[in-house]
DNA sequence: GCAACTACTTAGCAATGCTAATTAATAGCC
DNA sequence: GGCTATTAATTAGCATTGCTAAGTAGTTGC
């Protein structure tokens, strides 16, 4: 039985992370579409709120889309008031793209509704169970991070 | 401080989850994009499979769409030769669906290569986290079932 | 046996994903 | 300096997937 890994485990393990994952999102889901916009503006929304004014093909990168899949959810962004994109003096091929006041307010307010819905849900597990999926979302993140740094 | 529950904390990891569930699904994605077919169709393959023949109306229900978004997903499962409908002959206004040997020779092979993928990332991690994650995905899917239930 | 209900489909719209091709700006090389 | 290659973004066009509204066919109930 010396073994270093347990390979089987982990794919077993790995599966029902993934299942788990789904059924989750597809709940907030609801809640997210109370927000008024789609699920790839409210993501993008979310990545130019807290990273700044991003080049369009950073933004890409972030959501992991292309850019021209990128270009169009600025534009829907843009057409609803709730991003801009600035000319970037440095490089004027690229253009760097911020929230407004108004995206901000919205995805702060939809945060917190979506954060709000999980959370009472979370609260019905006990406190040794929040703990460990505090940890393990830390140890998920970390995997994470290997794989795209 | 003598407090129930620590709402702040829990909103927090409710974010945190919700971020991290996100971020995985996008990885596995592209693993997904492999099998030819699409998400939505993938995702409904695996209740049929697993779930034995189901009504259209059971399946939209347990991939929380609407009936004709259902209806055209298994169209196209069909046409894919993944699925079949067949008569229901205790009611004839529904269907029953199942899937093919095809279909559930797909299903197999891309779950296979997901759970692959994903397991050779987390075997990074320490056996002591992979038990955490365990736990925490025993956890969340409770919280969901109770939801549901 | 007729009305109401139920299951599914059809039609048509919007959002999101893609690739291929175009346009505009920068970088590199002579 | 000026030509070429590269890079950033957009446009065009397609497929998938979500929705609602409306239509069809079968069942239930009075």
């Amino acid at each position: 039985m010396a073994r270093m890994t347990k390979p089987k485990a982990t794919e077993d393990l790995a599966d029902r992370l993934h299942s788990t994952a789904i059924h989750l999102l597809r709940l907030v889901r609801v809640q997210d579409a109370a927000a008024g916009i789609g699920p790839a503006q409210l993501s993008a929304l979310s990545v130019i709120v807290f990273g700044g004014p991003v080049s369009l093909q950073d933004l890409a990168r972030a959501e992991m889309v292309r850019p021209p899949t990128m270009s169009r959810v600025v534009d829907a962004l843009e057409a609803a008031g709730l991003a801009r994109r600035k000319v970037n003096s440095a490089d004027r091929r690229a253009v760097l793209i911020e929230a407004t006041e108004k995206g901000a307010a919205l995805l702060h307010q939809g945060r917190r509704r979506r954060v709000k819905f999980l959370a009472r849900h979370l609260s019905r597990l006990t406190s040794s169970e929040l703990q460990d999926i505090d940890r393990a979302v830390a140890s998920v993140q970390k995997a994470l991070r290997d794989i795209r740094g």
